[in-house]
RNA sequence: CGGGGUGUGGCGCAGUCUGGUAGCGCAUCGGCUUUGGGUGCCGAGGGCCGGAGGUUCGAAUCCUCUCGCCCCGACCA
């Protein structure tokens, strides 16, 4: 591509609504413009990278089996009515009437469809496994879109879903879509980790998420530093604590603390460690309040919490509520000694040997609170977020550490929740009819893209790896109007093409600097300078995006040189993923 | 959805409080200059000041409504 005839409107500085380092970058690059909130429009050079994900994605996974399908992103009211998934779905379904006032939605996800195309077309186990996806634009209306493609309302997915006949089969299938994400991402030289993930309400036995590591990643991702164990902080648990208290022959006490709410007060107030106080949440589920304890130190996990209670979500009301449900007690003063309300505990208090809590009175606490002496034993379930350097619940000798990590990827095992739904059975051998067992499977096609630049950039621009770039080499043009220049530039480029090499050629009638600026912008992992001191001595420029000292080569030489040092750069970033990802 | 902010040429902003008919930088176009990191100088084009209504002799500026966009909130009692 040449730059002179291309569009590609690279800004000095972003529209102040770009905070993030992808977002202001793609703007500024000129990948993407907006068109509206959540919503962008791909210009020539963003879409290249956009279809290079695109391609590793389709190549992985026909060789893992899958059937590329294309359903449409238009679907029925209908269908979704028949999943119970109309009245479910909630605001972020994007629904249209048609002109005779039909109701359809705009696709977020495709299990309906798919499981319809299935009951209609599969009859036979012979027919199982089979696994179909589609590349396609989803429509999702987030409460709020942001940080540019990364959180779009409509953007692009790989989904696939998957039939087999019984759990052993499905269990082979998602093995098999585990193997093709993995090489899916690491072909695209990301650093990456597949984490375990909570399948939630819809019941799933087998959950995984792939997170591309980085500082500015929206989910909190968990990992032993010593084994394989990795899960998202939903899902994390640790290993038992060691127990921790004051001695317990102290009696229990009732202490005044005046105006004392926060765990942090009352741990300043009571000079205790906050380890030694616990928290009491009172929250409601399907209606009915619970009293939770905490220690102190710990965070409340809402996810682990709705699973312990059997229900789908729990709600924190609002203090006034919290008032209503616990007799008139402000926030902070609640307590398990003397409540009504249910209690569960998390498994950290277990072995609390004595601890400070709420008195359920105004203004004061209880110390040397002690199980069975002075309350009995509550339910006891994981219920908290795991903090780093928890032990390892896999290995003995693992802590964990926290990361942060972009979701890209995302695999499930559905069950028969969609094939029941819409009645997809096939006769099996005995000829009689079964119902086949899902899984599905999604890739973040376009937050990949994002995902890549949150990843891969310095204070000058983007630094694509080699798989993902737009252009694997950018030419500058040191001077067009120097017929020496010129030619060397126009040799380079017919012989990179020929080779298969992608070139942007700079050949835009501007001073270098600029062109300096913008290359780097863009951030095609090689950059060759064609003119200027080097050619005064036959020699052209080579310099590497991500940094190092510019190479100088004979120009008769360049083309090879060029190719070796493409060839030498994808390599490093394959193998720099296989220490990211241990497993 | 709740709270806050903001809307002025393609982008970044000033002007709004204190009403008098719109300005700066970048970008664009023309000319000269410069030519290894967003050159310098001269000149030009481009804005019904988000929209509607109102107040006023007069509204970017004040009032009402409306739309767009951005930020924060949905654990720490």
């Amino acid at each position: 591509m040449r730059f002179s005839v291309a569009l590609i409107p690279t800004l000095k500085e972003p529209p102040v609504e770009a905070h993030t380092v992808s977002h202001r970058l793609m703007l500024r690059a000129g990948l993407i413009r907006p068109l509206g909130s959540g919503i962008y429009t791909w210009l020539p050079v963003g879409l290249k990278i956009l279809r290079k994900v695109e391609a590793i994605v389709r190549q992985e996974m026909d060789a893992a089996g899958a059937l590329e399908v294309l359903m449409p992103a238009v679907q029925p009211a209908e269908l979704w009515r028949e999943s119970g998934r109309w009245d479910f779905y909630g605001k972020e379904l994007l629904r249209i009437l048609d002109r005779h006032e039909r109701e359809f939605c705009f696709g977020p996800t495709h299990e309906e469809v798919i499981t319809d195309l299935a009951r209609r077309e599969l009859k036979s186990y012979r027919q199982l496994p089979i696994n179909f996806y589609q590349i396609q634009t989803k429509f999702r209306d987030e409460i709020r879109p942001r940080f540019g493609i990364m959180r779009g309302r409509e953007f692009l997915m790989k989904d696939a879903y998957s039939f087999d006949m019984d759990a052993e089969g499905l269990d082979v299938t998602y093995r098999a879509m585990h193997a093709a994400y993995t090489r899916i991402f690491q072909r695209c030289g990301l650093g990456f980790r597949p984490v375990e993930a909570d399948t939630g309400s819809i019941g799933g036995s087998s959950s995984h998420e792939f997170h591309v590591l980085a500082a500015s990643g929206e989910d909190l991702i968990a990992s032993c530093t010593v084994c394989d164990y990795a899960a998202n902080l939903e899902k994390a648990a640790s290993a038992p604590l060691v127990a921790i208290g004051t001695p317990s022959d102290e009696p229990m006490r009732l202490v005044a603390t005046p105006g004392k709410k926060s765990i942090q007060e009352v741990s300043a107030f009571l000079n205790l460690p906050e380890s030694h106080l616990v928290k009491c949440l009172v929250v409601e589920a399907n209606g009915r309040a619970h009293l939770l304890l905490l220690r102190g130190d710990h965070e409340l996990n809402l996810v682990k919490a709705a699973n312990a209670l059997g229900v789908g979500a729990v709600q924190i009301p609002e203090p006034g509520r919290i008032a209503e449900l616990t007799g008139g007690l402000p926030v902070g003063y609640v307590g398990p000694v003397g409540t009504a309300l249910p209690i569960l505990a998390d498994r950290a208090l277990e072995s609390c040997l004595a601890f400070a809590c709420g008195a359920n009175q105004i203004d004061h606490h209880l110390t040397g609170v002690t199980w069975e002496r002075d309350l009995p034993r509550p339910a006891f379930a994981d219920l908290r977020n795991v903090q780093p350097d928890d032990p390892c619940p896999r290995c003995a000798a693992g802590r964990l550490r926290l990361d942060r990590g972009i979701e890209v990827g995302h695999i499930f095992k559905l069950g028969d929740k969609y094939s029941k739904a819409l009645n997809v059975t096939v006769l099996d051998p005995e000829g009689k009819e079964r119902t086949p067992i899902m899984g599905c499977y999604g890739i973040g096609v376009s937050r990949i893209v994002a995902a890549a630049i949150e990843q891969n950039h310095d204070d000058n621009g983007i630094i694509w790896p080699v798989a993902l770039a737009p252009f694997e080499v950018e030419i500058l043009l040191a001077n067009p109007n120097d017929p020496a220049s010129v030619q060397t530039a126009e040799t380079l480029y017919a012989g990179l093409t020929a080779m298969g090499i992608g070139v942007l050629l700079d050949d835009r009638d501007d001073r270098l600097g600029v062109k300096f600026k913008d290359a780097d912008l863009i951030g095609c992992p090689l950059r060759v300078m064609a003119g200027g001191r080097a050619l005064k001595e036959g020699k052209v420029e080579i310099q590497i995006r991500k940094g190092g000292d510019p190479l100088q080569v004979p120009v008769a030489e360049a083309l090879v040189t060029l190719r070796d040092m493409l060839a030498k750069l994808a390599g490093e970033a394959s193998k720099g993923i296989e220490t990211w990802t241990k497993s």
